[in-house]
DNA sequence: AGCACGCCGACT
DNA sequence: GTCGGCGTGCTC
């Protein structure tokens, strides 16, 4: 489990000649980088994407460097060929390498996100076809917007441009190519990219807004800089980084944008194209194999300005990069938790020095980490501390659940009922907000007790009524799914099972019961089955076609709903279970943004906490508007048990389909943990999650002091341990989640 | 990741 | 008697 890292020793202007040898980096986890020669006639520099031999196959890699040297000249293969590509940017490459190091994983698995485009690097480029006025055949129904289109089709045009010259439709071009009065003919150059236009003027900006903007302007071309830009939910900070971007595109750089939720950001996509009167580049695993291949090269080739992306864009092989956005850099999806396992905004960091440009972190309620950074001096910090347009902050209110329960079979206490009442009553919108998908999280047999559990993992099975295959039992792990079971399998008794505890599904039921006159939409990650589906149902919140939303936290990131007023949290500890290091911290996240979704317009906002534990730090803090407090106090503790940001942290993971032998190799692990006083070893203790999709799982955890090196303690560890073939180790180095 | 080599069940 | 299951190991 030792990877050697394939570090691309690189002078500027290296080349290598017929003869040489050199390393190429392969996209599969390898120890390392292989030896090849290069061929006759061939000059290859590192970066350039090269097919070679490989165990009777060929593959794809990139040059990495010069030869490492070890491997016998015999066993030494020729490259076949360099591909016509542009060649992988140094930044990427030097930022593959630092992830693989950083993280343990082998540089190749890295290399392979950069390169999971087998489109855009095997066939030849796609050529885009252009329409050219021929000969109109005899016989041919002239129309006037037939004649528009001949007209406008003096010089080769794809077929949309060519329809949006004439103003028609495309069907109009497409008859008259199938009448032969067009001809098609390969277009000149590879489809282009919309511009974004910088010189469209920007927004009216605040006083706060207009500062902030000019400092970030002022960092663009000026070097690494990290800025956290952090202003509270409506605070305008997207239009902020708008001009930073803005800049950037001035200076004729490239621009990536991570988002959390990409698929998810139809609002943000609107945003951008009114600001800038193109949409970007989209970069996310829900793209299609052609839309792949266009971007990656369209940003390969420099005529991709902007990107915005999931983590993954991070690997982009972006020649020009001039800065980074990454907005809501709290987030927690930003940690990729399979595979290469990374924090994308971290990695975003380290992109930026490499590429020595700035980087922004955008957040109304930025990570403790970030924080730690900013009083270390390492970030700059702007502040917006006040909504956009005069708009304020909602009002917050905790019921204390102990003292104002609901009724049973119920999940709203008297409390919340009245004030959606009063919100309908007024016409305006309420959200109920409850983290959990579904209708009921637990199935439970009313005579024996038994509860019905996912064959794979330690996991309940969760009832589902709406959507796709309507009435069924599912595993959130796994994704198990099963009909309701008519007899308990453990008691045979019939028809003897219930719901237990609420999901979105159940609560929009009660809502339904209760105000049989409102339109109920729910919102989770299952319902929003499309980019498509999430943009109509955020249009119709938008135009008031819903009175009572329900939702996960999906309905918690960056959506603006100008007309909702009232925001009910229906289960606010529900994150704080659990023990989880950043159980407090992400739930005052997740309910901060939850409740910033209120009053974000003319009216005024008020948000509603339903809690069992009013007097928890975080429902305080939460109650008093008071984030500042709530974070020294976290960052207090933090610091007094030594846990990140001012320790460090990694896990190892051991996982297996047989548990003894997952048991005896976390045994070992531990009976061979490093000894040293500024090292903490713990475990081995089940997963939190033992059993997950059939593996059974064990987690030791490692804590050790800031300056201590977490990668090479582990390596030394490791290096003692050679497990089973059927026994896997997954090293999380920074995890985020404990499960 | 592929692809080959290597030992144990149902088929012409 | 063979075809083929995927466990294990290697690829410069």
């Amino acid at each position: 489990m030792l990877f050697a890292t394939a570090k691309s020793q690189t002078s500027p202007g290296q080349e290598f000649l017929p003869g040489d040898r050199l390393a190429v980096l392969l996209p599969l986890p390898l120890a390392g980088a292989y030896d090849y020669r290069v061929g006759a006639d061939q000059r290859l520099a590192p970066g350039d994407f090269v097919r070679v031999p490989l165990a009777g196959r060929q593959a794809i890699g990139v040059v990495w460097g010069p030869s490492c040297g070890e491997i016998a000249a015999e066993k030494c293969r020729a490259v076949v060929e360099r591909l016509p590509l542009p060649p992988l940017p140094a930044p990427s490459r030097q930022l593959i390498d630092w992830v693989a190091a950083y993280t343990l994983a082998p540089p190749g698995a890295v290399l392979k996100m950069a390169m999971s485009v087998p489109a855009a690097l095997e066939g030849p480029p796609r050529q885009a076809s252009a329409y050219i006025t021929g000969m109109p055949p005899a016989g041919l129904k002239m129309t006037p917007a037939r004649q528009r289109v001949l007209a406008a089709a003096g010089q080769p045009l794809a077929a949309a441009e060519l329809a949006r010259r004439a103003g028609v439709g495309v069907a109009v071009v497409k008859g008259l190519v199938d009448a032969g009065a067009l001809l098609r003919v390969p277009a000149p150059g590879p489809a282009p990219v919309a511009s974004p236009d910088w010189r469209q003027p920007g927004p009216v900006l605040s006083d706060g807004q207009a500062e902030a903007a000019a400092a970030l302007r002022r960092r663009v071309g000026d070097g690494f800089s990290v800025s956290l830009l952090e202003g509270v939910t409506g605070s305008g900070k997207t239009e902020v980084y708008f001009e930073a971007i803005a800049e950037a595109l001035a200076a004729d750089r490239q621009v990536l944008v991570l988002l959390p939720e990409i698929a998810l950001s139809a609002q943000w996509l609107d945003r951008f194209r009114q600001r800038f009167g193109a949409p970007p580049v989209e970069w996310h695993s829900e793209l299609g194999a052609a839309a792949r291949r266009d971007g990656w090269r369209a940003v390969g080739e420099g005529r991709a300005q902007v990107v915005v992306g999931a983590r993954s864009a991070l690997f982009l092989p972006f020649p020009a990069l001039g800065l980074i956005v990454v907005d809501e850099e709290h987030d927690a999806s930003f940690k990729q938790e399979e595979g290469v396992v990374y924090h994308g905004r971290d990695m975003a960091v380290v992109r930026a020095r490499l590429g020595a440009i700035p980087i922004v972190l955008a957040s109304a309620t930025p990570s403790l980490e970030t924080q730690a950074n900013v009083v270390a001096g390492r970030y700059h910090h702007l502040h917006l501390p006040n909504r956009h347009g005069g708009a304020q902050l909602p009002t917050v209110e905790l019921i204390d659940l102990r003292r104002y329960p609901p009724s049973r079979q119920s999940w709203l206490s008297p409390r919340l009922v009245e004030a959606v009442t009063a919100t309908l009553a007024a016409g305006e919108q309420s959200l109920l907000f409850l983290n959990r998908r579904g209708y009921a999280p637990l199935t439970l047999c009313r005579r024996c007790g038994y509860r019905l559990q996912c064959p794979h993992c330690t996991a309940w099975l969760v009832d589902h009524r709406l959507g796709v295959g309507s009435a069924r039992l599912q595993c959130h792990h796994c994704g198990y799914l099963s009909p309701r079971p008519s007899v308990c399998p453990a008691c045979q008794e019939q028809d003897s099972f219930a719901a237990c505890g609420p999901g979105v599904e159940r609560l929009a039921e009660e809502l339904t019961a209760r105000f049989p006159e409102a339109r109920i939409a729910v919102m989770a990650s299952d319902t929003l089955t499309s980019p498509r589906a999430a943009r109509e149902l955020v249009g119709r919140m938008t135009d008031r076609d819903i009175d009572l939303l329900v939702g996960t936290q999906v309905v918690a990131k960056g959506h603006h709903f100008p007309l909702l007023t009232l925001v009910g949290v229906v289960d606010a500890d529900l994150g704080l279970a659990g023990g989880d290091l950043r159980a407090a911290e992400r739930t005052f996240q997740l309910l901060s943004q939850v409740a910033g979704r209120a009053g974000r317009a003319a009216h005024p906002g008020q948000v509603l906490l339903q809690t069992y534990q009013p007097e928890d730090r975080v429902m305080v803090a939460l109650a008093a508007g008071d984030a500042e407090r709530f974070y020294a106090a976290e960052a207090e503790d933090r610091r007094a048990a030594g846990m990140p940001p001012f320790g460090k942290l990694a896990a190892l993971i051991v996982s297996g389909p047989d548990a003894e032998a997952v048991d005896r190799v976390a045994a070992q692990l531990a009976r061979l943990a490093p000894h040293d006083p500024q090292i903490e070893v713990w475990g081995p203790a089940p997963a939190a999650l033992s059993l997950l999709r059939g593996q059974h799982r064990r987690r030791l955890l490692l804590k050790t002091a800031r300056r201590v090196s977490v990668q090479s303690v582990l390596r030394h560890w490791l290096a003692q341990i050679r497990p089973p073939n059927s026994v896997r180790i997954q090293i999380d180095v920074d995890p985020y989640s404990f499960v």
